[in-house]
DNA sequence: CTGTTAGCGCCTTCAA
DNA sequence: TTGAAGGCGCTAACAG
C-alpha cells in the first residue's frame, strides 16, 4: 500500500501540495498533471485513517436502533446508507435490542469511535445521552420517535394529523363505537391523540372500555384485540395504532376466521406490506385500511438532513424538524354504516 | 477530551507503560493503581483513530449484502453484529442493492478504509475481488453464497443434503410426479443438486417440463408456479427452491383459492416465516411445508468464524468452511400419497 | 516491567 | 502557490 510520501517521491511534488490536492483545493496545472500520473501509477489510495487523525472526520455515521428485524428499519436504513455512501460516508449498524441501557452505551461508543453523526431510533423517555453528544458537536438526528423536551433534528411522520384525519372518515362512513389498541410509544401517543381530537370534535361520546393500552414487552395485541371483538355491543371499528397491533388483529381474524368488515371494521396505522418479498399479506382478502409510512422517503430524507446539519456544524443550533406525510389507503375492511 | 499524555501527567507513569495497560499487558499493581486513578480523574477515553494509525487494526468489520430488505438477511446481522460487538468489534454496513459492479466498489472501500474484515453474501460468479482482499491479509467469510473456485472461509447451511433428504420423504409419501421451480443463484443450484439426486436415487423418471428455471431480476415466480398447477396430468408436488418461489405458490394458492394439498402439494426451502412481526404468516394454514434455515446461529457462527480468522491470520491460509443444519417442517401440505 | 525514542500517514501552520 | 517542519494520539522497538 503505497503512502503520500511515494507519490511525493514519484512525482517530485511536496507531500504537502499533494495533501491540497487532494482536498481540492488549488495546484498548479504541472503539479496536478505529475500528481495524477504517479497516483495512477502506485494506485495510491488516501488513508483515511491517518487523514482522520488530524482532522478528526471519519465519514462515518452510526445508525441506532432498537430492531433490526423490526420490518420497518431495513428499508429506511437501506436508503440513508446509500444516500450517504453517495457522499463518500459510511454508516455504522447498532442494535441495541429494544434496551434503554444498551442504547446509551452504544452512542457513547460511537462518540468514542469519533463517528461524524448519529442517527438514532430512540426508546428513552429522557435526552441526556443526546445533548452530551451535541455539546461535543456530534450531530444527533432522531428517527421516527422525538425524546420529550429534547431539542434536536428530528424526522418523523404525520402521526397525529393523519390519524385524525383517518378516524374523521371512518365517522364520516357512519362509526360512532370506535375501539383502539395502542402502546405507550411515542409514535403511538401521538397517533392517539389525533384519534381523541377526532372523536371530541364529531361529538362521539367516549368509551374508555373501547380504549385498549398494551404492554408489548409483555403482552400480546391479539388478546386485546379479541377483547374488543367479543365484547356484546362493543366497536364496530378498532383502531390499531401499529404493526404489531395489526398483526394482531390479523391472527384474532385468521384465527377466529373473523369476517372483515362485516364482524367488525379495522384500520391499522402502519405499513401493511412492507418488505419486497412480503407483498403477499396484502393478499389475504380484503386487506386492511391503512396508514402506511414512505419509508425510503424517510431514509432519504434523513441522509439529506444528516449531510446538512454536517455542514452546519452544531453551533449556534437550531433543531431542523422534518415530518412526512404518509398514505391512507381505505379498503373494504372498514364498512360504510351509512347505508 | 483528554489524550494519553494527560494520564501521564497526571498519574506520573509514562504513556507507554499506559499504552501497554491499556491492551491488558501486565503492569506493577502500583502503576496500575496509578494509572486507573488518573484514568478515572480525567475521564480518559482511548482514540481508537489514533491507535488504529498504528496498530492498523480498527476493530471494524464489514458486512457486504445484497439486499437487507431481504428478510434472509436482518436476523443474520443482528446476531453478527452483537456477537462482534461483545469482542470490541463494529459492524459497517454495506448494500450493494444486488449490483456486481457495486459489489466490488463497496469492497474495495472497506477495504481502503482497512476493516479488519468483511463478511461477505456474494452475488459474483469469481472471487477476483475475494482474492485481492486475501493477499493484502484481508480477511473474507463468505456468507451462504460461495463462489465457484474460490477457497474461502465461508458459512452455509446444508443445501444439497436437505433438498436430497426432503425429496425424498415425499417420494416415500408416494409422490412420483414432482416438479421444481428454482432459481440461478449458488444456493438453489445445490438444492437443485441434492432434489434431482433424490430423484435419480428412487428411481423416478425425469420429465423436464416440471423444471421450472426463473430469473428472478425480470420475472416473476407465480407464472411459473401456475404453468406446473394448470398442467394437466402435471405434477403433484411442487418443490420451491427459496422464498420467492414459495411466496409465487402462496400469490397462486390466494388467487386461484388453490385447495393445498388437494389441488396440489407444496414445499418451500426456506424460513416460512422469517421475521418476529410477521409470524402470521404461518397462520395462513396449512402452512407450507418447509426447510427452514437457522439465521440467528447462522450470524453467531459467522462471528465465531470472524474472531477465529482474525485471530489465525491469512498467512498458511486453510479455508475453514462451516455448514450448519436445516430443519425439515413437514406440515399437511404435502399430501400423503399412500392411502 | 519500564521509559525513551521513533515513527504510523496525513494535515497544517509558516515562511518563502 | 509551494515546501519544510511539526504534530495529531497512540504503538512498538529498544535498552535498561
Amino acid at each position: 500500500m503505497s503512502t503520500i510520501i511515494d507519490v511525493e517521491n514519484e512525482s517530485g511534488v511536496s507531500k504537502s501540495t499533494i495533501s491540497r490536492y487532494l482536498q481540492g483545493r488549488n495546484v498548479t496545472e504541472v503539479n496536478r498533471i505529475k500528481i495524477e500520473k504517479a497516483i495512477k501509477k502506485l494506485d495510491y489510495k488516501l488513508n483515511p485513517i491517518a487523514s482522520g487523525l488530524k482532522s478528526s472526520k471519519t465519514n462515518t455515521i452510526g445508525v441506532v436502533i432498537p430492531d433490526i428485524t423490526d420490518s420497518f428499519f431495513p428499508p429506511i436504513i437501506k436508503e440513508f446508507e446509500r444516500c450517504m455512501a453517495e457522499h463518500g460516508y459510511h454508516t455504522i449498524l447498532s442494535d441495541y435490542g429494544n434496551d434503554r441501557c444498551r442504547e446509551v452505551s452504544q452512542m457513547n461508543l460511537l462518540a468514542n469511535k469519533k463517528v461524524d453523526g448519529i442517527l438514532l431510533a430512540s426508546a428513552s423517555v429522557n435526552g441526556d445521552h443526546v445533548e452530551l453528544c451535541l455539546e461535543q458537536g456530534l450531530p444527533v438526528i432522531l428517527l421516527d420517535r422525538l425524546i420529550p423536551e429534547l431539542k434536536c433534528d428530528s424526522i418523523t411522520v404525520d402521526n397525529y394529523q393523519a390519524s385524525y384525519n383517518a378516524i374523521c372518515k371512518c365517522i364520516e362512513l357512519g362509526h360512532r363505537e370506535i375501539g383502539a389498541v395502542y402502546s405507550g410509544y411515542y409514535t403511538d401517543s401521538e397517533r392517539m391523540r389525533g384519534f381523541k381530537k377526532a372523536l371530541q370534535d364529531k361529538n362521539i361520546k367516549k368509551n374508555p372500555d373501547y380504549l385498549q393500552k398494551v404492554n408489548l414487552n409483555t403482552e400480546s395485541p391479539e388478546v386485546f384485540v379479541k377483547k374488543l371483538v367479543e365484547m356484546k355491543s362493543g366497536p364496530t371499528l378498532i383502531f390499531c395504532s401499529n404493526i404489531y397491533m395489526g398483526i394482531g388483529a390479523i391472527k384474532v381474524r385468521l384465527q377466529d376466521n373473523l369476517k372483515i368488515p362485516d364482524d367488525i371494521s379495522v384500520l391499522v396505522f402502519d405499513n401493511v406490506a412492507t418488505f419486497p418479498n412480503q407483498e403477499y399479506v396484502s393478499l389475504i382478502k380484503p386487506e386492511f385500511s391503512s396508514i402506511s409510512q414512505p419509508l425510503k422517503e424517510i431514509g432519504r430524507n434523513a441522509a439529506q438532513l444528516m449531510l446538512e446539519r454536517l455542514e452546519l456544524g452544531t453551533d449556534n443550533y437550531k433543531p431542523i424538524n422534518i415530518e412526512l406525510k404518509t398514505t391512507l389507503k381505505m379498503t373494504s375492511s372498514v364498512a360504510d354504516k351509512k347505508n
